[in-house]
RNA sequence: GGGCGUAUAGCUCAGCUGGUAGAGCAUCUGCCUUACAAGCAGGCGGUCAUAGGUUCGAGUCCUAUUGCGCCCACCA
């Protein structure tokens, strides 16, 4: 294809939307199943049908983006899933609230009528996120959408159960669960957030009924009191050892409670005597079972007081908690309160404090299911990237308690448990059952509950694949390539597709887990909704463009860990945004002869030209190897450095001259590597800024339809040119040398002078790159010379280039500031000479050190052994 | 109470398997050089937290200490 035009500024929005626009209804996003391909395959973590679109979804799909668009470029069939997930908790939390401002309670409407309402909201406000992950680039088949309420995903969530179910792995049982009063639901272990808090111990004294004994107990939570049903002390504790079997009146209540004895019990804490109250804390739960005390709850679900005792009915826990601390202290047995900062259970989705509560629930027998997860992280069959995370992942595995998969809310898979009407026994299947097995009523009533949203995401790898059904995409997808996510839901969701694939498929859901940090504000803040300080990533994009925001994202950052949101870096992107645009338009406003480069002479390039392709070519190599191991911002580093630093401030400056001569008799080898070296970085930064690279990539001479369909770059042997490469970057150095020194000496730009060199060595890299030298080195006239002689008095020495140079003035210069100039440069000098001298003084060194690291420091401190005698001769001629 | 991470230039951070310390931003100087002033050229700036150790050689590996951060854990 023949070159095309850039329009004079780069704006993003002029062509990021329109092309991401093209890219989907071309259908370039799509990947089937085709068993001549090797697959690459990504579930993206499907976000919260309630969310909107926050930086770290920009953070996570960025990266999953760039990790698809560089695999469909290596040649892999790459899919990448979206989805979103129906957030149970979170959802109905929303759907419940948007009822309430229209005065409507979820009861009012019934089981029925809610899940009606709840999917209208759901097909309302339930592509918000979807759409605005299009504004990303994201890059995944948007056919295969998938929502974990789906017909298919529920299907596959019934199955599971049921099978789970028939194994023995789920079962229901009456045990201690985490039950938040706000949500009104029973809540699993991982969604309790524990915050310290500032509060208090109480010490009371329950005395016997006599009078003759009592027993100081220090708690937490002195308004569970009217629950208690026993003291607790340890069996060994000298203290208390007579009063084990004894009772005591609890205070307020006036009931006997007896004195046990428990191994549970600390001696060292508070009194070393507990108060047990088995409704509302896990310890006491268990003690009361060894022991066989009543159970009494204090509070209702909605953590309310019951009327054990009337006054306080009704009152919330905290209110309670200072009434009932007035009553004791009124009543004499308060003996004292202590400062105490302690822990206090949150819920992760209402940050209500989350009360123990022992109830009926539905739970996941993990041990089985943990085992061979560990194993196969272990053996390797998933890799964690970077590896640490393995170890909070076997911390978290190897301590695992039962699942509590029931949520008494409505909106979820609803749990495929049926109870005959008559005798009560329980049917697990995934459509109603005819007959009861046990008494044969056909009348059933099926379980209220719900399951945890994590139940089903947990399922996300296989189900999204067509699952529980022997699909082709099953068989050719999973398992899936990487998982893309943040440390901070490895234990909701990772771990669980880990046991879960295991399980159901027989195999691990993906091979490399890539785990990144969180989204910080510019001052080191979790952006969170309260603070208001979240940067909404869509503002981000309107302002800089996606490019920019994507650049930012990955750019000097290293995974797994956080990083900060800074306005600057976008800047900075954007800025290289830029400058591609204003090179591709150098570029292509010197492309005069279109596909006809590609007939460019291999022999006649240039050294420049050399220089570039060789250079190209190790960046190729070190970024795709970047890439596959993840370290993206390494990758991004090397890119932008080859393109700003090597291409545009060096290769486009040394080339120009070319270019402005339209007869020069090398023109079509310069405009041939301009057009390739472009074309190949612009391939490079594709998964990176896909959309710049796009628009300019399709510009240029030879283009294909689409920059992301193509081919991705790989080092050429045919441009490997070690010498002219090692030529140029001699010539650069001398070239800094004399920018260096003219900048030190206040010399104006467009004053040129002449060059003399003293080199009996470097005769032909000079020569090579006389041109170089003068235009980019401000020379008129170049002088080679193998002696030192005939050099002007007035003239500056250029230094540290490894050669001898000397620029005559015209002008009689600065001798005091000539001569501090050249003490300092001395000075660098001698610093180095002496550090590696030192080294080879070294026997160490020299013996032990590899042979090239020994010739490479030797035939340095020759360089400057040469550089130094021509610096101190300088320094004396000018005193003189 | 365990475990993990981190400490590098004024700021934000890179630095892979040990081999003369890097980037962006900020700052200072000089330049509107026909792709780009969102730019070009150059400069300033670091005893790589501290103390030991391994090594010819340590920002990089080991040990300890300190600061900051995070995760896990039922001491009421």
């Amino acid at each position: 294809m023949s070159k095309g035009t850039l329009k004079d500024k780069y704006i993003p929005k002029d062509f990021e939307e329109k092309l991401y626009q093209e890219w989907e209804s071309k259908g370039y996003f799509k990947a089937v199943a085709d068993k001549s391909k090797e697959p690459f395959s990504i579930v993206m973590p499907p976000p919260n049908i309630t969310g909107k679109l926050h930086m770290g979804h920009a953070l996570d799909n960025t990266l999953q983006d760039i990790l698809i668009r560089f695999k469909r470029m290596m040649g892999y069939n790459a899919l990448w899933v979206p989805g979103t997930d129906h957030a149970a908790i979170a959802t109905e939390a929303k759907i419940v609230e948007a009822l309430r401002k229209e005065g409507i309670k979820k009861e009012d409407l019934g089981r029925e009528g809610f899940l009606k309402k709840a999917w209208e909201w759901k097909d309302e406000y339930g592509g918000t996120i979807v759409k605005q992950l299009r504004k990303l680039g994201c890059s995944c088949d948007w056919d295969r959408e998938r929502f974990t309420m789906d017909e298919g995903l529920s299907k596959a969530v019934l199955k599971v159960f049921v099978d789970l179910y028939n194994k023995g792995l789920i079962y229901k049982g009456k045990r201690m669960t985490n039950w938040c009063p706000c949500c009104k639901t029973a809540i699993s272990d991982a969604e309790v957030e524990f915050e310290e808090e500032a509060s208090h111990l109480w010490h009371i004294r329950y005395s016997s009924k006599d009078g003759t004994y009592s027993v100081v107990v220090a708690t937490t939570r002195p308004e569970t009191m009217l629950g208690d049903t026993a003291i607790a002390v340890h069996p060994e504790d000298e203290r208390y050892k007579d009063l084990v079997g004894k009772t005591v009146v609890l205070p307020i209540v006036n009931k006997e409670i007896p004195i046990v004895a428990d191994e549970f019990v600390e001696k060292e804490f508070g009194t070393g005597a507990v108060k047990i109250t088995p409704a509302h804390d896990p310890n006491d739960y268990a003690t009361a079972l060894r022991h066989n005390l009543e159970i009494i709850d204090v509070f209702d679900d909605e953590a309310k007081m019951l009327d054990i005792v009337p006054k306080y009915q009704g009152m919330d826990t905290l209110t309670a908690r200072e009434e009932i601390v007035k009553d004791l202290e009124e009543a004499g047995v308060l003996v004292k309160i202590e400062d105490y900062a302690h822990n206090v259970g949150k819920c992760y989705r209402c940050h209500h404090t989350i009360e123990p509560k022992p109830s009926e629930q539905w739970f996941v027998k993990m041990k089985p299911l943990a085992e061979p997860a560990i194993k196969a992280v272990k053996e390797g069959k998933i890799k964690f990237v970077p590896d640490r995370f393995s170890k909070i992942y076997y911390n978290w595995m190897e301590n695992i308690q039962d699942w509590c998969i029931s949520r008494q809310i409505w909106w979820g898979h609803r749990i495929p448990a049926y109870y005959c009407d008559k005798c009560g026994e329980i049917v697990v299947k995934d459509t109603t059952p005819e007959k009861c097995p046990k008494c044969g009523d056909t009348h059933f009533t099926q379980d209220e509950g719900t399951l945890d949203t994590w139940f089903s995401s947990a399922l996300w790898p296989f189900s999204t694949l067509g699952y529980p059904d022997h699909t082709e995409d099953l068989d050719y997808f999973y398992p899936t390539s990487t998982l893309v996510t943040g440390y901070d839901i490895i234990f909701f969701w990772v771990a669980r597709m880990i046991f879960s694939g295991i399980e159901h498929m027989g195999e691990v859901p993906f091979k490399t887990v890539f785990i990144h940090g969180i989204v910080r504000d510019s001052q080191g803040r979790k952006m969170s909704k309260s603070l208001g300080n979240g940067i909404d990533p869509l503002e981000v994009i309107d302002q800089y463009g996606t490019d920019a925001l994507r650049f930012s994202l990955v750019l000097n950052t290293s995974p797994g860990s956080d990083l900060r949101y800074l306005p600057e870096k976008l800047e900075a992107a954007g800025n290289f945004a830029n400058k591609i645009w204003n090179a591709a338009k150098f570029v292509l406003m010197n492309l005069t002869r279109d596909e006809e480069i590609f007939n460019y002479d291999i022999k006649k390039l240039a050294i420049e030209d050399k220089w570039i392709l060789s250079k190209l070519n190790h960046v190729i190599s070190e970024v795709t190897e970047n890439i596959n191991n993840y370290d993206l911002g390494v990758a991004l580093e090397k890119i932008y450095n080859f393109i700003w630093d090597e291409f545009c401030d060096w290769y486009i400056e040394m080339v120009k001259p070319r270019l402005y001569d339209l007869n020069h008799e090398t023109r079509l080898e310069a405009e041939y590597t301009l057009n390739y070296v472009l074309t190949q970085s612009l391939k490079l930064l594709h998964p990176f800024m896909p959309f710049v690279t796009e628009e300019v990539y399709t510009k240029l001479v030879g283009a294909e339809k689409t920059i992301m369909l193509t081919d991705w770059p790989k080092a050429e042997e045919k441009f490997a040119f070690d010498k002219e490469e090692e030529q140029i970057e001699v010539i650069k150095t001398i070239i800094t040398g004399i920018r260096n020194a003219r900048a030190n000496m206040n010399i104006h730009p467009a004053k040129k002078s002449k060059i003399i060199f003293v080199t009996k060595t470097a005769k032909d890299a000079i020569t090579g790159g006389d041109l170089f030298i003068k235009k980019l080195g401000f020379a008129e006239e170049i002088v080679i010379q193998e002696e030192k002689e005939n050099i002007p008095e007035n003239a500056m020495a250029i230094l540290g280039a490894g050669i001898d140079a000397y620029i005559p003035l015209a002008e009689l210069i600065d001798k005091e500031a000539e001569l501090a100039r050249l003490e300092k440069e001395k000075g660098k000098v001698v610093a180095e000479f002496e550090k590696l001298n030192g080294m080879l003084n070294n026997q160490g060194f020299v013996t032990k050190a590899p042979e090239a690291k020994v010739k490479e420091i030797r035939d340095r401190v020759e360089e400057l052994k040469g550089i130094l005698e021509g610096v101190e001769k300088r320094i004396e001629a000018m005193k003189e």
